[in-house]
RNA sequence: GCGCCCGUAGCUCAGGUGGAUAGAGCACCGGCCUUCUAAGCCGGUGGUCGCAGGUUCGACUCCUGCCGGGCGCGCCA
């Protein structure tokens, strides 16, 4: 209807004289918008006060020109100035009621459009090191990466859905030594844990799956394991130095059985992120290993590549490259001086493969903490020959637990955060990903744990949910009454929904398509939180209005025909966002 | 010090590429169940949109400078 009105709007521009109107009118001038006070009609636009100056006339005094020739269309009521010069658009009933007919045939399809088809784009999200469970920080980005893939899905894109596995490199060697210390401690070896290992109680989860897959061979006498290692940090000694040399003494001990602990706490740390996110319904198409990038000599061709161009240069032994002639702010270390790849090398290779794999649009989305990390991927993105503005960076802010008023300390040093698992276990999985999309990604989230899992009316989940049980309800009662419901009928008789409540439920089935449009567009996934409650309470408003059971058969198939349409988008709606529309409550 | 994000009602937050009297939930006050689920509805109280300038016919929205909060500035990831 949007573009509708503007190719009206532009049609009608188009046929007045240039004296009025200096010609062409640049078309993305034209835009109309929904009004907010149903008294200026349905639609409005501000054209005749964006011409004004261009034109050297009144606003007003274009917009009564512009009324006054507006070339018929079967959908405008009629159109009138107001304000400054505003002018507002009138629908039609017919035209109103038509949303409503589209909802009810296209059914779970309604929404979606094709806006962004042909697109190619590869979304990834989430991302954590497994190297320890899943928190709730990480939470938020699965919830909102998955909604934002189904609002471009919607929208026609075609979404790859990837996750990016953090599984070589340093981190991943510290937690096979902190396994395998809690293994050394579960088979009586006196050896403190290392200062700078993982501290969770998975860890000591996983040491004794180890002890139990392999026995003792894996275990050696601790004052071998220590023998002339550095002081840890409680002794005055550097963590970092000490746990490094701890991993090397591993190596040195145990040889191949090293990887043997590597392999088993790996694939049991990735085997319990999986079924957390597939629990949260979090799916993806693709879990993608960073250690794939050093076995494909990915990363040896992306440098090489910047090799060539002269983008990488030697000093104090490292190999960096010239981030600052891409607009980071200094440049940056690819490979450190003891020959080993920084986190950036394989990160880089792995989204120019993207590139590499067809994809045009590379969304990623990262912790608000990794802000100061995107120059650097779009200097080496474009370094390396690729649009710079091929990758989307979407920032998630943290997210603070409260319990009520009080809140939740989370202190990441002694793994005493809250896992997702917790969360979901606590307040349940609808709640959990509602409550994580209600708010702007770039707004810090408060995350009330009582009022999630609340069961009265202050719990925002429910209220949308009810509007959905509501209508399977009054569907139910029909039935138990033995009175038929006629689709053809209701559909016929739309028109006999005139009262002011019916009107602003059509209204808002309309605007559904619009705002999976634009959230998907504007990466806003919580607008279609906004915009189901507002449906919700217009639907709400109506039912305490209006019974829909009633007398007269046309009326009863009408309003049940309405009814069945607030069901249908607000089941849309939630399945778009992953919580579940229950048919009782 | 530099960079990014935020600052809107008592609390938590919405406010299309600038547009009409700044909205919602919760809290608070007052109404509505012999009728389809009251997890609901209706009405009311509540605002210098952090502060000060600037651009504009028009600024919560754009620009500059302050103030306050969060995060980041590694040969960590």
């Amino acid at each position: 209807m949007k573009s509708d009105l503007e190719r009206l709007i532009a049609d009608t521009l188009a046929s007045l004289p240039a004296d009025l109107i200096p010609q062409p009118v640049d078309r993305s001038w034209i835009s109309v918008e929904r009004t907010r006070d149903a008294q200026h009609g349905d639609f409005a636009s501000n054209i005749a006060l964006r011409l004004a100056k261009a034109a050297g006339r009144k606003p007003r005094e274009l917009a009564e020109a512009i009324v006054a020739a507006l070339l018929p269309h079967a959908a405008v009521l009629r159109a009138e100035v107001a304000g400054a010069g505003f002018i507002n658009f009138f629908i039609a009933a017919d035209a109103q009621s038509e949303a409503l007919r589209q909802a009810l045939t296209q059914g779970a399809t309604y929404g979606e459009s094709r806006s962004g088809a042909g697109q190619r784009v590869i979304l990834e999200f989430v991302s954590a090191n497994p190297t320890g469970p899943l928190h709730v920080g990480h939470g938020r980005q699965a919830a909102w990466g998955a909604t934002l893939a189904n609002l471009l899905r919607a929208t026609g894109h075609a979404v790859h859905r990837e996750y990016y596995i953090n599984d070589a490199g340093r981190q991943v060697d510290i937690l096979t030594a902190s396994v395998w210390v809690r293994y050394l401690q579960q088979c009586g070896e006196a050896i403190a844990f290392p200062d700078n290992g993982y501290r969770g109680d998975y860890v000591q989860d996983i040491g004794a799956r180890l002890k139990g897959a392999h026995g003792a061979s894996l275990q050696r006498p601790a004052s071998e394991v220590l023998a002339g290692l550095p002081p840890d940090a409680p002794a005055g000694g550097d963590r970092e130095k000490y746990v490094d040399a701890l991993i090397e003494r591993m190596r040195a001990l145990l040889g191949a059985g090293y990887d043997t602990v590597l392999e088993l706490s790996l694939a049991d740390m990735l085997t319990d992120i999986r079924a957390d996110l597939a629990e949260f319904g979090v799916e993806f198409e693709q879990w993608y290993s960073e250690r794939s990038l050093s076995g494909s000599g990915a990363i040896e061709r992306a440098l090489a590549q910047l090799e060539a161009q002269g983008n990488l240069y030697r000093k104090d032994g490292a190999t960096w490259f010239r981030a600052s002639a891409f607009g980071d702010d200094e440049d940056r270390v690819l490979t450190r001086a003891n020959g080993q790849h920084t986190y950036f090398a394989p990160d880089l290779a792995y989204h120019y493969d993207k590139r590499q794999r067809g994809f045009e649009k590379l969304i990623d989305v990262w912790g608000a903490d990794h802000h100061g990390y995107i120059p650097r991927m779009r200097g080496g993105i474009t370094a390396l020959g690729e649009p710079g503005d091929s990758l989307e960076v979407c920032l998630i802010q943290f997210v603070s637990l409260f319990r009520g008023a009080e809140k939740i300390p989370m202190g990441k040093r002694d793994g005493q955060f809250v896992t997702l698992r917790q969360l979901r276990g606590e307040v349940g999985n609808d709640a959990c990903r509602l409550f994580y999309l209600m708010r702007s990604h770039d707004q810090h989230l408060d995350f009330d744990l009582e009022l999630a899992k609340s069961r009265n009316n202050e719990n925002p989940v429910y209220y949308i949910q009810y509007a959905h049980a509501r209508v399977c309800s009054v569907m139910k009662q029909l039935q138990s009454r033995a009175l038929p419901y006629d689709d053809a009928t209701g559909l016929a008789q739309l028109p006999r929904l005139d009262l002011p409540a019916e009107q602003a439920v059509l209204t808002a089935i309309s605007r559904y398509p619009e705002v999976v449009e634009q959230a998907a567009r504007n990466r806003t996934p919580h607008a279609l939180v906004h915009y189901l409650r507002d449906l919700a309470n217009a639907f709400h408003s109506w039912y305490n209005a209006a019974p829909f059971i009633v007398e007269d058969t046309a009326l009863r198939n009408a309003r049940l025909t309405l009814a069945l349409g607030v069901q249908q988008v607000v089941r849309n709606g939630l399945t778009l966002l992953g919580v579940s529309a229950p048919e009782t409550m």
